[in-house]
RNA sequence: GCGAAAGUGGCGGAAUCGGUAGACGCGCACGGCUUAGGACCGUGUGCCGAAAGGCGUGGGGGUUCGAGUCCCCCCUUUCGCACCA
C-alpha cells in the first residue's frame, strides 16, 4: 500500500488497478443461468465527437457507480459501451479537412476510449460496438427488410429542407430560424420521396404499455411521451357540399358543440379547394399561404391566421343549417382529416378566426349554474348571437341544440357520435399526433438502406445474403446536392437481384436514431454474425435494468426505443413489451460563461474559464472577472451546457491529472442530486479529494491493527461505549448508503460516508493503545467505508482494501457489500426536542426505549422548559416518542 | 397561451406518512503548524441582538398542540408543448 495519497501516488494507483482489471477481465461476463441475480446497466452511447466532457464523466460515472454496487451485492452485472457513431460531424470534418469520415470516427473512437479508461469505467470492452462498423449495420439492415416484409417500412413523398444557394439538404437544426446555417439563404421546402416506419401502427400500444414503466420512469419522461403520442378521442363527422355529389369529412372532439357551427374550415391543401367555384382568388390566397409557410419562422410566433370563403356550402348534418366552406392557414392538413367544423363560441381558434371576419358566433354550450337554468336559445333568432368576449371551452349544459338541448356535454358527445354513426354521416375516431417515423437521410455516413430500383421490377429489397450493404470508403463531400452516395458510381450500379438487369441502389442512409434503437440487445451478443443476437442471451440479460442518460433523449429515442422493441416482440425475437424497466434521467452539467462583446454588435466572444481569473468577494460571489491573456475586464454571464461550445468546457482530462479519477467521479455524484443540472465549480472538488485523503491516511495508520483484529466481534471482548457508538454510526450509515444506491441518492449517499469519517475521526483511541475490541470496531468501520466508496472511488478503494490485508480484490468473493445489524445501528440514547406551545425550549436526553410517561416526564423535569412553563397552566402534552414533546401551556 | 416541476444560508444541497430547519460539502473568519503555501490540523459560521431572546424555508391567508412539508390565492424560475380542432 502507498503510503500516502498525493498527487503522484494518485496517478500511480490509478494505473496499478486499471493494469489489474485489465489483466484479469475484471468486467468481463458471460450470461450464466445459474447465476440468478443478475442486473443489466446501461448509459446511453455517446457520439464519438473525439473528446471526453464533463456530461460524459457525469453520465458514466453514475452507471458505474450502479454497476459496482450490483456487483458487490453478488449480481452479474452486464455494463457495456459502444459508440453511436454515424452522424453529422464525420462528414462535416471530410467536407471542412477532407479527412475520410471513417478514419476520422475510428481516430475519435481510440481516443475517447483511452480517455473512459483513464476514468476507470467498469465496462466489458469486448463487448465494445460501433454504428459504423458492418458488422453492426448490417443488422440495421436486416431490421429494415423484416419491417418491409411486415408493412412496417414504406415510400411516400415528403417535404425536406432545402437550401436553394447550395443545393443541399438541411437537418431541422441546420435551417432553424428559417435560414441555412451556413450560407444564410431562406430555407426551402422540397417534396422528395422518403422511407418511413409505420410507428403509428403502435400508438395504441406506447400509450397503454406505460402502465408497465409507470414505476420505474421519471413522471415528466411519460408525460412527454403521451404529448408526442397525442392521443384524442372524438368523432368524423361529413358535411354534404350543397349542390354536389360530395361529402367534406371533419374531425371534433367536441361534437356536443356542433350546433354552433358557422363554417367547415379546410386545410389549403384539402382536395375540396380545387372544387371551389372562385377558383382565381382562391388560388391566390393558397398560393400565399404556401410561400409564407416556406420560410420557416422562429418557434412560438404564431402565423395570423388567414382565410377565405371558398364559395362552397356544405350542410350541418345535424341542424341541416348551411354553412360556408373555408379554406384557411391554421388547419393542419396533416392531422385529423385536414378539415374542421369552426365553432367559434367553444374553440380559441375559431373565435379568433370568426372576430377576424366577423363570422357569426352560436353560442351552444351553457356553464351548469344553480342558481340560473339554462336559456334554451333559439338557433335561427337574431339574438341568441349573444356578443362573448371570448370562447367558452369547457364542458356544460348543451342549449340551442334541438333534442339535445339540456344534456350535458360528457353525455352529448357519447350519444351524438353514436347517433352520427347510426345515421350513417359518421363515426367515432381515435386520432394520434404522432407521425410516422422518416428514417431516409440524404447524407453519406450512415447505413445504406437495403433496397435496389430496377426499371423492370420496380423496388426491389436487397436479399437477406447480400447483407450488409457496404458504404463505401469515399464518396464527393462537397456538401452541395443531395446523397453523397449518388456520386460513388461503383455503388449506385448494380443488378437487379430479381432479373439480373441493370438497376440502380437506394442512395440515402438510415437515420441514426434506427442504430441507436437496438443497440443494448446487440451487446448481449454482439459478435453474431448469423442472427443480430442470439434470443437466448438477450433473454437472460434483458429488459434493461436501469437506463442512464439526458433527458433531451426523453422522447425520440426512447419512444423509437420502445417501438423497435415491440416490432422485435412481433417477429419473435424477445418476450416483453418494454427494453427499459427503469429509466433516470441525469441533469447536465453546466458552467458559468464568461464573454465580451465582440467586434459585431450582438455577438458575444466567448472565453475557456481556465484563461480567466475571478475575483470573488468575501461571500464568494464574483466581485470581478479578468482575461488572463490581456488583462482585460470580462463579463461573467449564465451557465451553459458544457458540451455545447467548446468555450466553456472543463476539460475532464486536466481535473484527471490534477485530482485524480476518483475524486473527479466523486465529487461530480457528490455535488448534487443526478437529476440536477451541475454548476461546475472547480473549487468543491477540492474537497472531494480531502476527504479521500483522510480516508486514507486513517486506514494506513490502523491497517496493522485492523488486520491483526479478532474475525468475529464475540471473540473481541468488551465494547467500550465509544466503540459501541462507532460500531453503530457504521452499521447506521451502511443502511442510510445501502438504502440510498437504490433511488442513485449518490450526494446523500457521499454525505453519510463523510459523517461516518468524522465519527471515526473522533473515535479517541489510537492504534497502540487500543483494546482488541476498539481495533474490531476500527476495521468494520474502515472495511464498510472502503467498500462503500468502491462504486466512486474504485482505484483507490482497492488500494485500501489491499492495505485491510485482502490479496483477491474487491471483486473477489471476499469482498462483498456490507450488511447491516438492525440491532447494532439502533441508538440506544435519544435527543428529545421540547416544545413549549409550539416553539423549542429544551432538548433532553432519554434511553432509546423510553415510553411515553418516561419522555413525558424527563422533558417536563428540564430546567429550562420548567422556567417557562412556571406559572402557567398546563393544558396538554404531545409526546411523539422519539422525536420530541410539546407542552401547551396557558 | 397550455401542461408539468420547482422556489430552503454567500453557494451546491439535507430534512417531506406534518414533529429539533440548514446534515454533508464548498466558501468565508479566527487560531495552530510551517521558511512559505491555494498543504495540513482545530474552532466558528442562517439573520438581528452584548445577552436574554426574537425572526427565519418566494409573498399572503388557512388547518393544526406543531407546517419547508397539507389546503386556498398570488409571484418568480426552469422544462416540455405550441394553431393537433
Amino acid at each position: 500500500m502507498y503510503e500516502r495519497y498525493t498527487e503522484r501516488n494518485i496517478q500511480d494507483i490509478e494505473e496499478k488497478w486499471q493494469r489489474r482489471w485489465e489483466e484479469s477481465g475484471a468486467f468481463e461476463v458471460e450470461q450464466d443461468a445459474a447465476r440468478e441475480k443478475h442486473f443489466y446497466c446501461l448509459e446511453m452511447l455517446p457520439y464519438p465527437s473525439g473528446f471526453l466532457h464533463m456530461g460524459h464523466v457525469r453520465n458514466y460515472s453514475i452507471g458505474d457507480a450502479l454497476a459496482w454496487f450490483k456487483r458487490l451485492q453478488g449480481f452479474n452485472v452486464l455494463h457495456p459501451m459502444g459508440w453511436d457513431s454515424f452522424g453529422q460531424p464525420a462528414e462535416q470534418a471530410a467536407i471542412k479537412r477532407g479527412v475520410m469520415p471513417r478514419e476520422w470516427t475510428d481516430a475519435n473512437i481510440e481516443h475517447m476510449r483511452s480517455q473512459f479508461k483513464r476514468m476507470g469505467f467498469s465496462f466489458d470492452w469486448r463487448r465494445e460496438i460501433a454504428a459504423h462498423r458492418p458488422e453492426y449495420y448490417k443488422w440495421d439492415q436486416w431490421f429494415f427488410l423484416k419491417m418491409l416484409e411486415r408493412g412496417l417500412a414504406y415510400k411516400k413523398v415528403s417535404p425536406v429542407n432545402w437550401c436553394p444557394k447550395e443545393q443541399t439538404v438541411l437537418s431541422n437544426e441546420q435551417s432553424s430560424g428559417g435560414v441555412c446555417w451556413r450560407c444564410g439563404a431562406a430555407v426551402e421546402k422540397r417534396d422528395i420521396e422518403q422511407w418511413f416506419f409505420r410507428i403509428t401502427a403502435y400508438a395504441e400500444q406506447l400509450l397503454d404499455d406505460m402502465r408497465e414503466i409507470e414505476r420505474g420512469w421519471p413522471e415528466r419522461v411519460l408525460t412527454m411521451q403521451r404529448n408526442w403520442i397525442g392521443r384524442s378521442e372524438g368523432a368524423y363527422i361529413d358535411f354534404q357540399i350543397k349542390d354536389a355529389d360530395e361529402r367534406v369529412r371533419v374531425f371534433t372532439t367536441r361534437v356536443d358543440t356542433i350546433y354552433g357551427a358557422n363554417a367547415v374550415v379546410v386545410a389549403v391543401d384539402h382536395p375540396l379547394v380545387e372544387k371551389s367555384p372562385l377558383k382565381e382568388d382562391v388560388r391566390r390566397f393558397v398560393e400565399r399561404v404556401r410561400a409564407a409557410r416556406s420560410l420557416a419562422h422562429a418557434p412560438g410566433e404564431d402565423e395570423e391566421k388567414e382565410g377565405i370563403n371558398t364559395g362552397l356550402a356544405a350542410i350541418n348534418p345535424f341542424s341541416g343549417e348551411q354553412v360556408p366552406v373555408w379554406a384557411a392557414n391554421y388547419v393542419l392538413s396533416e392531422y385529423g382529416t385536414g378539415a374542421v367544423m369552426s365553432v367559434p363560441a367553444h374553440d380559441e381558434r375559431d373565435f379568433d378566426f370568426a372576430q377576424k371576419y366577423s363570422l357569426p358566433i352560436h353560442r351552444v354550450i351553457e356553464r351548469i349554474s344553480h342558481e340560473q337554468p339554462a336559456i334554451d336559445h333559439d338557433p335561427t333568432s337574431e339574438d341568441q348571437s349573444v356578443a362573448m368576449s371570448e370562447p367558452f371551452t369547457e364542458y356544460g349544459i348543451v342549449v340551442s341544440s334541438g333534442d339535445w338541448s339540456g344534456k350535458l356535454s360528457e353525455d352529448a358527445l357519447r350519444e351524438m357520435a353514436e347517433f352520427a354513426e347510426r345515421e350513417g354521416f359518421g363515426e367515432r375516431a381515435v386520432t394520434y399526433r404522432l407521425r410516422d417515423w422518416g428514417v431516409s437521410r440524404q447524407r453519406f455516413w450512415g447505413a445504406p438502406i437495403p433496397i435496389i430500383y430496377c426499371d423492370a421490377c420496380g423496388v426491389v429489397p436487397v436479399p437477406e445474403s447480400d447483407l450488409p450493404v457496404v458504404l463505401p470508403e469515399r464518396a464527393e463531400f462537397t456538401g452541395a446536392g443531395r446523397s453523397p452516395l449518388a456520386t460513388v458510381a461503383e455503388f449506385v450500379n448494380t443488378t437487379c437481384p430479381k432479373c439480373q438487369g441493370a438497376a440502380r441502389r437506394e442512395t440515402d442512409t438510415m437515420d441514426t436514431f434506427v442504430d441507436s434503437s437496438w443497440y443494448f440487445f446487440r451487446y448481449c451478443d454482439p459478435r453474431n454474425a448469423e442472427a443480430p443476437f442470439d434470443r437466448e442471451k438477450v433473454a437472460y440479460w434483458t429488459p434493461v435494468d436501469q437506463y442512464i442518460g439526458g433527458v433531451e433523449h426523453a422522447v425520440m429515442h426512447l419512444l423509437y426505443t420502445r417501438f423497435w422493441t415491440k416490432f422485435m416482440r412481433d417477429i419473435g425475437l424477445v418476450s416483453f413489451d418494454e427494453p427499459v424497466r427503469k429509466l433516470m434521467t441525469q441533469g447536465m452539467v453546466v458552467a458559468e460563461t464568461f464573454y465580451r462583446d465582440a467586434e459585431e454588435p450582438g455577438q458575444k466572444l466567448y472565453f475557456n474559464p481556465a484563461d480567466v481569473e475571478v475575483v470573488r468577494d468575501d461571500k464568494g460571489r464574483v466581485a470581478s472577472a479578468t482575461s488572463i491573456n490581456d488583462g482585460h475586464a470580462v463579463e461573467v454571464g449564465s451557465f451553459e451546457k458544457m458540451s455545447k461550445s467548446v468555450n466553456n468546457g472543463v476539460d475532464p482530462h486536466s481535473m484527471i491529472s490534477a485530482y485524480g479519477a476518483d475524486a473527479v467521479r466523486l465529487f461530480v455524484l457528490f455535488a448534487a442530486p443526478v437529476e440536477n443540472d451541475l454548476r461546475w465549480q472547480e473549487a468543491g472538488i477540492e474537497g472531494a479529494l480531502r476527504f479521500l485523503r483522510r480516508v486514507y491516511s486513517t486506514v494506513y495508520r490502523w491497517r496493522a491493527e485492523a488486520v491483526a483484529a479478532p474475525k468475529d466481534s464475540t471473540g473481541a471482548g468488551e465494547f467500550s461505549p465509544e466503540a459501541r457508538r462507532l460500531r453503530q454510526e457504521t452499521h447506521r450509515t451502511i443502511k442510510r448508503v445501502t438504502e440510498d444506491f437504490e433511488d442513485l441518492r449518490y450526494n446523500t449517499a457521499v454525505a453519510a460516508m463523510m459523517e461516518l469519517s468524522n465519527a471515526l475521526g473522533d473515535f479517541n483511541s489510537s492504534p497502540e493503545s487500543a483494546s482488541a475490541s476498539d481495533h474490531f470496531a476500527v476495521r468494520e468501520c474502515l472495511e464498510s467505508l472502503v467498500l462503500m466508496l468502491a462504486p466512486f472511488c474504485p482505484h483507490v478503494a482497492e488500494e485500501m482494501w489491499e492495505g485491510l490485508g485482502h490479496a483477491g480484490g474487491l471483486l473477489s468473493n471476499d469482498a462483498r457489500w456490507p450488511s447491516f445489524d438492525e440491532q447494532l445501528a439502533r441508538r440506544d440514547e435519544l435527543e428529545i426536542a421540547v416544545q413549549v406551545n409550539g416553539k423549542l425550549r429544551g432538548r433532553v436526553s432519554v434511553s432509546a426505549d423510553a415510553g411515553e410517561d418516561e419522555t413525558r416526564d424527563a422533558a417536563l423535569a428540564d430546567e429550562r422548559v420548567r422556567s417557562w412553563i412556571e406559572g402557567k397552566q398546563i393544558v396538554k402534552t404531545v409526546v411523539v416518542p422519539g422525536r420530541l414533546v410539546n407542552v401547551v401551556v396557558r
